[in-house]
DNA sequence: GTCTATAGCAAGATAGAC
DNA sequence: GTCTATCTTGCTATAGAC
C-alpha cells in the first residue's frame, strides 16, 4: 500500500536522476558531491535518500537508464529496411550517442567505477549483454545476406565481430572523451574499411 | 647542489612508485589512500610527500612509468626480423602488457581520471604520442612491404589503422577488467581475422 | 630527508520535526 | 515524503622535532 501514487514515485525519481545525470556529466562520477545533486535539484537529503540508497545507487542508475534508453532507440532506427553492416550500425550508434546520449566522459567513468565495485561490475555485464543481444539479431541478418563474409557460418562470424564492435565502440568514446587532436569522422571512416562491409 | 646523492634520490623514488603502483593495484586509485601507500612501502607521510607533490602526482608517475616500460619493451620484442602486421603486433603488445605490465584495471581508472583533471589528460596524451610514434615506424614498413592493403597509399593505410589498433587495445584492456565472460585469445583471433594481414 | 602528530576540511549519510 | 540540522568518519597535507 504505497503511501502516494506510484506515478508520483516514479515522476520524483526520474526527476532526482535528471539532476544527477547533469551533475555527474559536468564534474565526472568521484568529484561530485551528494551536495552537489542536491543543489542541481533543488531537493534535499530526505528526498533523494528516500528514493536512492546512495550515491553509488544514483550512478548505477543513472548509467543504466542512459543505456537502455539508448538501445531502444538503436533498435527503433534500424527496424524497417535491410540490416546495416557492422560499419553502419556502429556510425548509428555511436552518431546517436554523441547526439542524444549522455556524456561520453560517463561512460569511460562507469566502466572505470566497473573495475573496482563489484555491485557497478554486475550492472555493467548486465548491460552489454543488453546491448548485445540488440546487436546479435541484426548481424544476424545481415551476414545471412552477405554469406561471403561469414566462411565459417553465422554463428561464429557473429561470435566473432561482436566483441570487436565492443571494443571499437568503447575506442570511440575513449578517445573521443580524452585525445586533443581525435577526429570522430576520420575514425568512423577508418572502422568503416577494417569492418566487413 | 642536491643534499644527498642523485642517485639515493631516484633509487628513494622508485621505491615509493613500485608501493604506490602495488596499492593502487590493489584497491583502485580513488580508493587508495595516501595512508595505504605509506603502508605498503613502510614509510611516512614526510618520506612520500619530499618526493611527490602529492596523491594525483604519484599516480601520474605510475603510470608513465608503467607505460613507458612497456612501449620500450615493444620495441626491443620486434627489434630484428620482419616488421609484425597489425594484427601481429596489437597481440604482442597486450600479452607481454597482461605478462609484465601494471594492472589493466590502472589503465581504464587512468583514462577515466584523463577525463576529468587537466594534468592526468595532459600526459595521457603525451603518452599516446609516444606509443603512436612506437607503432608508426614499424606500420610504415609492413605496408611498404604489403602494398596491397594500402591502395591510397602508406601514409593515409597507417593514419587510418592507429587509431583503430589503439581502441583495440583499449577495447581489450577495458573487457578484460569488467567482462565476467572475457575470452582473451578468441578476442585477439577475432582481432587478427579483421585487421589487415 | 624522514619521522610523528595533527590541523583542517569535506563528504556521505542519519535523525527527528513537519 | 521531504525538510533542516548535524553527526561521524576519513582523508590530504602541513608543522616541527630530529
Amino acid at each position: 500500500m504505497p503511501k502516494v501514487s506510484d506515478e508520483y514515485r516514479q515522476a520524483r525519481r526520474e526527476e532526482i536522476l535528471a539532476a544527477a545525470e547533469r551533475a555527474f556529466a559536468a564534474k565526472g562520477y568521484q568529484r561530485t558531491s551528494i551536495s552537489d545533486v542536491l543543489a542541481e535539484s533543488g531537493l534535499s537529503t530526505g528526498a533523494v535518500y528516500a528514493h536512492f540508497t546512495g550515491k553509488q545507487d544514483l550512478f548505477v542508475a543513472v548509467a543504466r537508464d542512459t543505456l537502455l534508453r539508448r538501445t531502444a532507440a538503436l533498435e527503433r532506427e534500424a527496424a524497417g529496411g535491410p540490416p546495416p553492416s557492422p560499419g553502419q550500425m556502429l556510425r548509428i550508434l555511436l552518431e546517436s550517442l554523441l547526439r542524444e546520449g549522455g556524456d561520453p566522459q560517463l561512460l569511460v567513468q562507469l566502466w572505470s567505477e566497473a573495475t573496482i565495485e563489484p555491485s557497478i561490475r554486475a550492472a555493467v555485464n548486465e548491460l552489454v549483454q543488453v546491448a548485445r543481444t540488440a546487436f546479435d539479431a541484426r548481424l544476424r541478418r545481415w551476414f545471412a545476406e552477405h554469406p561471403e563474409h561469414a566462411p565459417d557460418g553465422t554463428d561464429v562470424a557473429v561470435r566473432d565481430v561482436v566483441p570487436v564492435m565492443l571494443a571499437l565502440a568503447q575506442g570511440f568514446l575513449i578517445q573521443h572523451a580524452i585525445l586533443d587532436d581525435f577526429d570522430p569522422d576520420a575514425y568512423l571512416d577508418a572502422v568503416a574499411a577494417v569492418l566487413p562491409g
